[in-house]
DNA sequence: AGCACGCCGACT
DNA sequence: GTCGGCGTGCTC
């Protein structure tokens, strides 16, 4: 008999393993590895998802198997090459086989089950009072359908009822896949047609055939017929019923993007053209990975579409992936503007019916380009031969959730399997990209042009201790309130950047220095002017801010600090005139808005752009004279090894979007730290000498590229216990790892309390492959039977 | 992770 | 004698 081995749906690790099937008759023909199929699972038989990963013939029948129930689509099949990625991913993040299929899959359409059920025993003795009450509302003749929800009944109570003989049930599985389809109308009978046009009456009816006929139309979308005729839905039923017209359904693939103005073709320039040449060269000699460290606006997109177009005239696919933050508006519209529909989008924000339409056009064949964020890596693109990374260095590239791999492996890891090339483009480049340059194991392609030959922008460094000695109590220094108001004066966009919401970071009493903190979670708690409250940035909670000290019972609660609200109020209250607009997670929450705001800016339809993060890239606005970044040092001084290289990163990206178009641009960096080097070299954008100075820092002290930081972070609501089971674990670990290893902690997370659950870290430093495996089983069997979880984290991006 | 089974104390 | 609370072990 031919017996699937199937992968469960189901994340759990103790079930982290293939389980064997045999496959009815009925399905023998059509099964294949990669399926996604319907399995009976556990004692009560539920009905979950799997994926058949092997397919073997067994002649013994010693073992009574299950049977496989239903396929759940011939449609999509996962490939080969994906399935090797979920289990690379496995080893390599510490992850379970299912947790990698199914961030691999697209999003689950859930299996729904109908249960309906009848009484077929007289003898009701054996029932307990909780079975007898739901008998009751049975009928002996008929089956009658059960909603589970409603009633105090379990599924796993049916099934025990029935194997007990006490009722029969009826259970249907269903798929909710939702197919959207439109319906449309077309003229069924032209005899009958012509025939009404004679009568006098229908009149309504007389101009639905009119207009088919006058126009030759074969079919119409209905809702567009009711659009154009302003006739009611009644009348065009009424032709149906006369076998006039015929209305019929159609599926179709939700429209994700609606429309994309062309993007024609440009010629390249002699340097966009010189790099093209050079990776197509270099891969040619069998170079997988290229690397172009290009500032900001070098033109790397048109490289990318160029490299694109020269793959798809060759029949192969290619993936795009970009920050889900700009995957907003603009690269869209250049890949949609420039290949059509051959292009998929998949985003975050689809909704899961969407999302599946747009991985049924790619594993079809339908689209060959692939414009994503990270999951796109690991989209079915047939025939693929590309993946470019934009914006390599991005943070949204490393998951969060398991399995937390980050795609620049994921997808070197692929074009290996598909012999294909990567290609990642950056103006900073990650640390561990430029390594790897350095090694000798990724091509360089360098380019320190703008392609529209405007220059880079003016950097100015303001030291913020110097304007707080000189009496400058204010947000603004003066250099940055006297840019502001001139490139009010010439008409011309700011943007202000602060990396933090809110309006204070933190409220504080002034006589004996009480924080108010988050009772739940061990941070300061943050003051929202628009809701005129505190929040927590990590539970939600909010409360209102105490009138008198909770400690002292001082009446000198202060604010400290400075979020995007308060700059907002400073700026109204400085520049009364300026328009503004404030862009971060409060603002920008309600779908879409995120677009409506960046368009409004783009229009110049305000002065002032307030913002966080989320506007550092991406965005390309040609008015733009002037940014100002309000503290430049927010991030620099977090426990965290990347500190300096993300604020030099996110400096250089915000200083690049000044001066994009005819007119020199000018930044502005507030800092308290002027002479550090992060804020020196981006003051520049001197790339090479950052990572000259931070890869010596690395290697000093033993940080990535140099070896692996794996993080361990345990969690717990019994603090007591879970300080306990750190110690232990750090013992036992100590036993197995090389003496070269290091074990930093196990020590109180930086934030040691969220949701009040207590969090304990552990790293430790060394070249982990071989050895994660053994210390997982260590942490697992310790943790097992405890309150504590754990979860591990291989390089993370973040040691908060 | 679910879910069933089984053992034990509490209670009509 | 019945109910339900949780410890234990299994899932093809």
């Amino acid at each position: 008999m031919i017996i699937a081995s199937v992968c469960i749906d189901n994340p759990s690790k103790e079930i982290d393993r293939l389980f064997d099937y045999s496959v009815p008759d009925s399905l023998k023909e059509s099964i294949k590895i990669g399926m996604r199929v319907i399995v009976p699972f556990g004692a009560s038989n539920k009905l979950i998802q799997g994926v058949v990963l092997e397919i073997n013939e067994k002649s013994e029948e010693e073992i009574k198997y299950k049977e496989i129930y239903d396929i759940i689509d011939e449609e999509f099949i996962l490939p080969q090459d994906l399935i090797k990625l979920a289990y690379f991913m496995k080893k390599k993040y510490v992850c379970t086989l299912s947790e990698a299929i199914y961030s691999i899959l697209p999003p689950k359409m859930g299996i729904s089950e109908c249960i309906e059920a009848k009484i077929i025993t007289e003898d009701c003795s054996i029932c307990s009072k909780k079975e007898k009450q739901f008998l009751s509302m049975l009928n002996k003749d008929k089956y009658l359908k059960i909603d589970l929800k409603s009633i105090n009944i379990k599924r796993a109570d049916l099934i025990s009822m029935r194997n007990r003989g006490i009722i029969d049930l009826k259970i249907e599985t269903k798929q909710n896949l939702n197919k959207k389809t439109v319906q449309l109308v077309r003229l069924k009978d032209n005899k009958k047609a012509i025939e009404l046009l004679n009568n006098k009456k229908l009149k309504q009816q007389r101009n639905i055939i009119e207009y088919f006929l006058n126009n030759n139309i074969n079919e119409i979308l209905l809702s567009q017929l009711i659009d154009i005729l302003g006739c009611s839905r009644v009348t065009i039923k009424s032709l149906e019923e006369k076998g006039v017209i015929e209305i019929f359904e159609r599926e179709v693939y939700r429209e994700v993007a609606t429309e994309y103005a062309n993007y024609p073709k440009h010629i390249l320039s002699h340097i966009q053209r010189k790099a093209f040449e050079s990776i197509l060269n270099e891969y040619r000699e069998g170079r997988r990975v290229s690397l172009i460290r290009g500032v900001t606006g070098c033109g790397k997109t048109e490289i990318y579409l160029n490299l694109v177009e020269y793959f798809i005239n060759l029949n192969y696919g290619a993936i795009v992936l970009v920050p889900e933050i700009s995957l907003t508006p603009q690269t869209v519209e250049r890949f949609k503007g420039r290949f059509k529909d051959k292009v998929a989008i998949l985003h975050s924000r689809l909704s899961d019916g969407e999302r599946y339409d747009e991985w049924r056009r790619i594993s079809r064949g339908e689209a060959k380009i692939v414009v994503g964020a990270r999951s796109a890596v690991f989209a079915p693109v047939e025939n693929l031969k590309l993946i470019i990374i934009d914006e390599e260095h991005e943070y949204s590239y490393k998951s969060e959730q398991n399995p937390k791999y980050l795609t620049r492996e994921v997808a070197e890891q692929r074009v290996n399997l598909i012999d294909g090339l990567l290609v990642l483009g950056s103006a900073t480049p990650s640390i561990e990209s430029y390594y790897n340059v350095s090694r000798g194991i990724y091509n360089l392609i360098e380019i320190d042009e703008r392609v529209s030959g405007s220059t880079l922008p003016d950097v100015h460094i303001v030291d913020m201790r110097q304007e707080l000695i000189t009496g400058n109590r204010s947000i603004f220094s003066r250099e940055l309130y006297s840019s502001i108001e001139e490139n009010l004066k010439n008409n011309k966009q700011t943007i202000l950047f602060l990396n933090r919401r809110g309006y204070s970071t933190f409220v504080s009493c002034r006589e004996c220095g009480y924080v108010c903190k988050c009772s739940n979670c061990d941070v300061a708690m943050t003051y929202h002017i628009s809701t005129n409250t505190l929040e927590c940035h990590y539970c939600g909670q909010t409360m209102h801010i105490p009138k008198l000290c909770p400690k002292c019972k001082s009446k000198y609660i202060k604010h400290f600090g400075a979020g995007t609200e308060k700059i907002e109020q400073e700026v109204k209250r400085l520049f009364p005139s300026a328009r503004v607009i404030r862009m971060d997670m409060d603002t920008t929450r309600k779908k879409g808005e995120h677009e409506r705001l960046y368009r409004l800016f783009k229009e110049h339809k305000a002065d002032i752009l307030i913002g966080t993060q989320m506007i550092s890239k991406g965005m390309d606005f040609k008015n733009v004279t002037l940014v100002g970044v309000v503290a430049a040092d927010t991030m620099l001084n977090l426990p965290d090894f990347r500190a300096a290289e993300r604020t030099f990163q996110l400096l250089v990206q915000v200083a690049g979007r000044a001066g994009r178009g005819y007119d020199k641009g000018k930044v502005v960096i507030q800092t308290y730290e002027p002479e550090h080097y992060s804020i020196q070299l981006a003051a520049t954008q001197n790339y090479n000498e950052f990572y000259k100075k931070e890869i010596e820092i690395r290697r000093f002290l033993n940080n990535p590229p140099f070896t692996d930081l794996t993080y361990f972070l345990f969690t717990s609501n019994n603090e007591e216990e879970l300080i306990k089971i750190c110690k232990e674990i750090e013992q036992e670990v100590k036993r197995v790892i090389p003496s070269d290893f290091t074990i930093l902690g196990p020590t109180p997370n930086f934030i040691s309390k969220i949701k009040n659950t207590f969090r304990w870290n552990m790293m430790i430093k060394g070249c982990i492959v071989d050895y994660i495996d053994i210390i997982d089983k260590i942490i697992y069997d310790k943790t097992r039977a405890t309150s504590v979880k754990y979860s591990i984290d291989l390089n993370p991006y973040s040691l908060i």
